[in-house]
DNA sequence: TAAAAAACCATAAAATACCATAGAAAAACC
DNA sequence: GGTTTTTCTATGGTATTTTATGGTTTTTTA
């Protein structure tokens, strides 16, 4: 798996079907499942989005923390039910379900977000106030990023 | 075996019938048992689910406990004894046994819930008042689950 | 033989596959 | 280098399939 870079702003049609960036399209393509799987973001009003291998990577790291384990209960009850595997169709779209819309306030366009390993959907006028926020709090931490050791 | 993603709710009939989601179905597809195993959970009043498999993995685990530990005892009990394997019907349904769905307090509709490995069966209501709660659990506790090692 | 379980049949709604097109991007060409 | 041709992408609409769910009939079993 490559790679999820950059962004794109797609528009959903009628049906809340919408194109999966061709670019996103091309860092799933090798996969077993030709799609992504989406949940609900735990701290943002947006989408995450990964492929089905990664999510079977943290069911692998969940099996072994002992099957009778609570410490990640809370989470893996979350991450496994809210989460929806959503094929690609033949032109590379997908439908995203309504409650998922409607938690991150998307309408008639959504945003395609690259996160590297994983990426987000957002309303695009909710990512870009995000964004702006981000950067205005950098701005005022100056964090200290070493890239040198 | 994929992995068995998302909620969805389901109504039982008037024999107890109930749908599998086709998603689950698809899960098991290519297992040499074409259905589920089912036994009631011992942390949560709902029904554990899972493919004949996975329960073999499980039996599999047992083993590495000590022949004549007591625990062993209990969980065994539980697990073997109480388990039980029900086949899909032409159409994917199963019937659910009446001390299950007591157990689960079901009694007009289920909701099946993905749990990645396996999935639980619920009372629609139970269920999102115990989402309700392990979201509560999550922001507060932000847990920092590493995928890379 | 009566009751329970399984197999069979039918259908509306929802999901998915299929077809078509315009514009953008990339490639080929002069 | 600029122009033409081709390919690809995003997007719209329609047709087909699948799914969930209800009811009926047949088979098993106690």
């Amino acid at each position: 798996m490559s790679l999820f870079l950059s962004s794109y702003e797609n528009r959903l049609d009628t049906k809340g079907r919408v194109s999966v960036p061709a670019s996103f399209r091309a860092s799933v393509a090798g996969e077993k499942f030709a799609g992504v799987v989406l949940f609900r973001s735990f701290t943002n009003n947006c989408i995450e989005g990964m492929t089905m291998s990664r999510m079977e990577q943290m069911a692998a790291a969940t099996d072994k923390m002992g099957v009778f384990d609570s410490e990640l209960d809370d989470l893996t009850a979350m991450l496994f039910a809210d989460a929806r595997q959503l094929a690609f169709d033949v032109t590379g779209r997908i439908v995203i379900p309504s409650d998922m819309l409607a938690h991150a306030g998307i309408t008639d366009s959504a945003i395609f977000v690259g996160r590297g390993n994983s990426f987000q959907i957002w309303n695009p006028d909710a990512f870009r106030t995000a964004q702006e926020k981000s950067l205005n709090n950098l701005r005022a931490a100056r964090p200290n990023l070493k890239i040198g050791e």
